[in-house]
DNA sequence: AACTTTCTACGAAAATCTTCGTATAAAACT
DNA sequence: AGTTTTATACGAAGATTTTCGTAGAAAGTT
């Protein structure tokens, strides 16, 4: 923690960059992690250009994010002459599926038909959507336990 | 920003807690938020105690985090003779609402039926829950534009 | 009344996230 | 070769979040 107080309560820090997998991407790394995902791989520049250019964010901020999601292992990187080439380390379904897992524990009381009702509630979605879903459905209840 | 060159970019702020509604809650916030949403109103120590009692935060730190809630207007407060009850400002559905308009936008190309299903792919869902949303569907089917 | 327990207020450290300025190096251009 | 352009590295400021220590008021105990 922060005092100097040897006698402060030990405590087993959560969610050390542990054994385990992914790290969570913040905010802005998302937004990265879209374009990169999108293209497959990109460059410094191509995310920077993508999202906005110097209008919206500064070059090296974005080098810098990408730098340090490359610290964190959430791209990897190639270098091509001087050029870096980066590409997402995890699948955009595998990050996915990781915040819709995350978000129905810490906000829907474990119920993914909660967080569903939620979604279809005020998106309007097409009648071809909603179409998918129903076939998806007939898929899930068709090779069941 | 953070230089004192006096010919840096005007910004204008994203997001700046303008006019409209409702403060964003942070992780922590949202833990506690559930407390406060279950038990309909709460103490800091029914709060302290629901999430694990000092070994896992110590009382001042939810005290504080509390306290910082109701500054952003994401509690209010009661005082019953020395102890401060806190309620919810929002409502768990409007909170519920708000993040998974998010989501969708930001992670899920603003398809909700992609959301929907990366939700029922893999939590696995009981029949129960699937009928409820068929008939859900129904219903949005029925009452469309 | 003195002591202990229960609570809130305040301030600030630590941790994390975002944003850039400055320094360099390599490549491209003249 | 000298200059400009294109990129990365590094360090650090600013912003926000999370975590507590310390102080002190109020209520409950002995």
């Amino acid at each position: 923690m922060h005092g100097s107080n040897p006698s402060s309560k030990i405590v087993l820090r959560k969610h050390s960059y542990m054994s385990k997998k992914s790290v969570k991407p913040t905010e802005k790394e998302l937004e990265i992690l879209q374009i990169v995902w999108e293209k497959g791989a990109a460059s410094v520049k191509d995310v920077h250009e993508a999202l906005g250019g110097e209008k919206a964010n500064g070059y090296t901020t974005i080098l810098k994010m990408m730098q340090i999601m490359h610290e964190k292992g959430l791209v990897s990187r190639q270098k091509n002459g001087k050029l870096h080439v980066y590409k997402a380390r995890q699948t955009q379904e595998n990050t996915r599926q990781q915040m819709v897992d995350k978000i129905i524990d810490t906000v829907f009381q474990g119920s993914a038909a909660q967080l569903v009702m939620s979604a279809l509630g005020n998106k309007k979605s097409t009648k071809e959507e909603l179409d998918e879903i129903r076939r998806y459905l007939d898929n899930l209840e068709g090779g069941e336990s």
